[in-house]
RNA sequence: GGCAGGUUGCCCGAGCGGCCAAAGGGAGCGGUCUGUAAAAUCGUCGGCUGAAGCCUACGUUGGUUCGAAUCCAACACCUGCCA
């Protein structure tokens, strides 16, 4: 059943950079399941695009408004990162669809000729609606009053049943996205697989309204479907995108197992989805177990995504528990702002203890950053505002999730995966960064 | 030499009789960041203390006052303008 070895083995990181010219953009779409993890759902595989293959679990860098902050594509190549996330809502604002598609697409846009993803804008739903003041909801019993206004914060979007209306962040125009403006959108800015438009809800919800938001997800879903396929037959020219639905349902197993039933169950013309993103609302501690309540009801030869997760821990209990592919901003934003990871922790390099250690981040680091600068210089980059300092340590910082899910998909092919998440968490939790 | 203005905590700078250990910046110190509204944001920031409290501080010295960074005098230094 399984393919031979080298099919499944593929260099993604060479095929990355190999340049446009060299790529087939024809090849379709395929997802296929490799090693499983001995009694548990986690799994290595490989996962096809136009663009290239990933190997999984993989992480997938952001890149919300086509370029992973800071970093040449080049760099985010040469760090090992197979494929890139960057954001519908974002690029529709600026600098427009049209213009992308008019670029040849995402990935030649962006100077990235590997496999790139697009998230719908759902999760801005939440991020400039619901979630814009978290302690709104806290003394009522839910965020669903619409009227309610934060001092100092205005709301940006609002959500009905057709879709969402938004507020311009960056100029305040009005902006309305359903789940078949986002197709559109997504078709034209023309990455390898886009998500389809859900509604990402908070832990602040009340329980029916989560009901209600998975129901309405579903719906969104099965919009999002009927488009993709329509624009599929029917665009010019001819798009090879895989859509992915996202499973939600917050911290409700019922909720969540039903979401992921129902959209599995979901076919159109008997196609149904290539993938499934996991998202929404979730406590850390109850990231594994939603994740296994999710993935034990999705099918093995499907591709899952988990939105937003990339704390080393984090990436332990998803893999483990069935995730193929994860993004994450926390690598590059945290870098931006001096925090860095090591095997021995994270620390923030702007900080005395760094100013005059001259050695790297972290000895045991094989990146650009570590392999030619010292926490000393480092240290005044940030001291100093020089920009040259989000650069090297989102370097950094990228590369070390990068090669620490390397490391996980080995273990899992050598049939050693609980030792070595023993061993590294053990490590990294466990004793305080090394300078 | 004359006239005018000034001297505040590590730096800049507000305060102009009590609510002043002294606004606000900056620097320093520490934290946070999970589908990016982020090169963002929060805390701390004279000393001793968990706290109450005490001590030391607004150029220097002396004075007025129940009470002075704030009023007065002398001195020191700085800055303008006029000789």
């Amino acid at each position: 059943m399984h393919p031979e070895p080298s099919v499944l083995h593929p260099e993604p990181v060479e095929g990355a950079t190999a340049g446009f010219d060299e790529l087939s953009p024809h090849l379709p779409y395929s997802f296929v399941p490799c090693v499983s993890l001995q009694g548990r759902l986690g799994r290595t595989g490989v996962i096809t695009t136009p663009h290239g293959t990933i190997r999984t679990p993989a992480f997938v860098a952001v890149g919300t408004k086509a370029t992973v902050k800071a970093v040449l594509p080049e760099s985010v190549a040469a760090l090992g990162a197979q494929a890139v996330l960057a954001n519908a809502y974002h690029l529709y604002l600026q600098p427009g669809a049209d213009v992308i598609d008019a670029a040849g697409g995402l990935g030649r846009f962006m100077n990235w000729p590997g496999p790139t993803f697009t998230d719908s804008g759902g999760f801005q739903v939440m991020s400039l609606g619901v979630g814009f003041k978290k302690m709104l909801a806290m003394n009522s019993d839910g965020v669903e009053d619409d009227d309610v206004i934060a001092e100092g914060k205005t709301r940006l979007a609002r959500v009905d049943e057709d879709g969402v209306t938004f507020t311009s962040h960056l100029d305040g125009s009005q902006h309305r996205f359903t789940p078949e403006i986002s197709m559109q959108i997504q078709h034209e800015l023309g990455a390898d697989i886009i998500f389809a438009f859900d509604e990402c809800t908070t832990l602040l919800n009340t329980r029916d309204y989560q009901e209600r938001s998975v129901a309405r997800t579903h719906r969104w879903a099965a919009r999002c479907l009927a488009e993709h396929q329509r624009l599929t037959r029917d665009g010019k020219p001819p798009h090879h995108q895989a859509l992915f639905a996202v499973v939600q349902g917050a911290e409700y197993q019922d909720l969540r197992r039903q979401a992921a039933r129902d959209l599995v169950s979901l076919m159109i013309d008997d196609s149904g989805f290539a993938g499934y993103g996991i998202g929404g609302a979730l406590e850390k501690h109850n990231l594994g177990t939603i994740v296994r309540w999710v993935c034990e009801e999705l099918p093995e030869d499907k591709p899952r995504h988990l939105l937003g997760i990339s704390e080393p821990n984090d990436i332990f209990t998803a893999i483990e528990n069935g995730v193929d592919t994860f993004d994450c901003v926390a690598p590059s934003r945290v870098a931006r702002n001096a925090a860095v990871y090591t095997v021995r922790g994270r620390f923030n390099v702007n900080t005395a203890p760094s100013r005059r250690n001259f050695s790297p981040i972290d000895e045991d680091c094989d990146c650009y950053t570590c392999t030619r600068y010292t926490q000393a210089y480092l240290h005044h980059l940030f001291k100093a505002r020089e920009m040259l300092a989000s650069t090297l340590c989102t370097i950094h910082n990228e590369r070390f999730i990068v090669r620490l899910v390397d490391d996980i998909r080995a273990s899992i092919e050598a049939g050693r995966f609980f030792d070595f998440k023993i061993d590294f968490l053990g490590r990294y939790y466990g004793s305080s960064p090394n300078r």
